[in-house]
DNA sequence: AATCATTTGGGACAATTGTCCTTTTTTTGT
DNA sequence: ACAAAAAAAGGACAATTGTCCCAAATGATT
């Protein structure tokens, strides 16, 4: 649920010293959007540091949280990847430190390095197994079920979650949520 | 929601006849199962022709459909890419032919070749696309909507599909599936 | 300490969905 | 054509979830 990759964290540190490549860091704060779902997008983000989430927005007001990212998450790549804009919002929890690669840079590293290739298929594989066993596990089991997994999650990285983003992230409204709670 | 892959499909006609690689052509008849969840997997399948449809066995014994697959899609390259047991199932909802490549061969095209290393890319984030705003959609809005648009793309597909995978598609009961086409 | 504003939790009712089982329709075999 | 079997549809009730709104708790300000 926090993914992190320190595969792609140490890949990307050591990038990180060759000047050519334009990377640089930059620093978010807590709450500030680092994408913003529908806009264009000309840069890819490596966490180095921090919390942030990825959300979608639906058109009727409610927030879905795809997933939590820290240490070695990548942002924004589908986008580059897909040529398309971006398909969800990201924001950061905590405050951030994030490594921030150019388009062209990644452009030419995907298109020329095939150990980025590696680690971005692993990373891509790893999401889309997180994502459908999520998205069958919600929709055929109950919200305490649900709930009880988050929960257990939470607990084992010792991160805490409002409310807000929990339910957010069970698909459920704040009320459900509060019940749900009550029936552990 | 019926998804394909041309340049997938025309990449691997033409490796077919590279005939070092050992990949071969096969036949698997409507109903049958081409990967079973949990089994493991030692070859990457490519549809040439026909449907199939990838989905999760519950253990409360529900089913829910993640995808349906033809021309040019993959099958099991993500167990190969993460070196798991097949995370679903796949089975042929109509005559199927595929070409079938042997683990080795993958692996090595998979280390060596750029052009694999794109194509795969490019359909994993797409897959990611998809299945993440089809999880976020079914949760935050009504199964009626989310019928609606799945009889639409269905239309649009031309392509018929039965009841109980319609249901198992939407994560719903055939009960509630009757009552959402009787409300439109 | 008192007041106001903001956040958090929950009551009441309506709407949605699941479960179980019966009825209706379709298919199959003779 | 008809009976038997199988598949599909729907009724009735229970459980779950959402909506709307109010009450309690918390925090900031004077």
């Amino acid at each position: 649920m926090l993914r992190t990759n320190t595969e792609f964290l140490s890949y990307i540190d050591s990038l990180y010293k060759d000047e050519q490549l334009g990377i640089s860091l930059q620093n978010f704060e807590k709450d500030s959007l680092l994408l913003r779902q529908g806009e264009k997008n000309h840069r890819v983000f490596v966490i180095k540091e921090g919390i942030a989430k990825c959300f979608f927005l639906e058109e009727n007001g409610k927030d879905y949280i795809l997933e939590f990212m820290s240490k070695g998450q990548v942002l924004g790549e589908i986008e580059m990847i897909r040529r398309i804009d971006c398909l969800c919002n990201v924001a950061a929890l905590t405050a951030l430190q994030v490594y921030v690669i150019p388009a062209a840079t990644f452009k030419e590293l995907l298109a020329k390095d095939l150990m980025l290739n590696k680690i971005l298929l692993e990373e891509l594989a790893d999401r889309i197994i997180n994502t459908s066993s999520r998205a069958s596990f919600q929709q055929l089991y109950t919200v305490e079920h649900g709930l009880a997994k988050l929960l257990e999650l939470q607990e084992k990285q010792g991160m805490e979650i409002s409310k807000e983003d929990m339910a957010a992230y069970l698909g459920i409204t704040l009320r459900s949520l509060n019940r749900a709670l009550k029936g552990l």
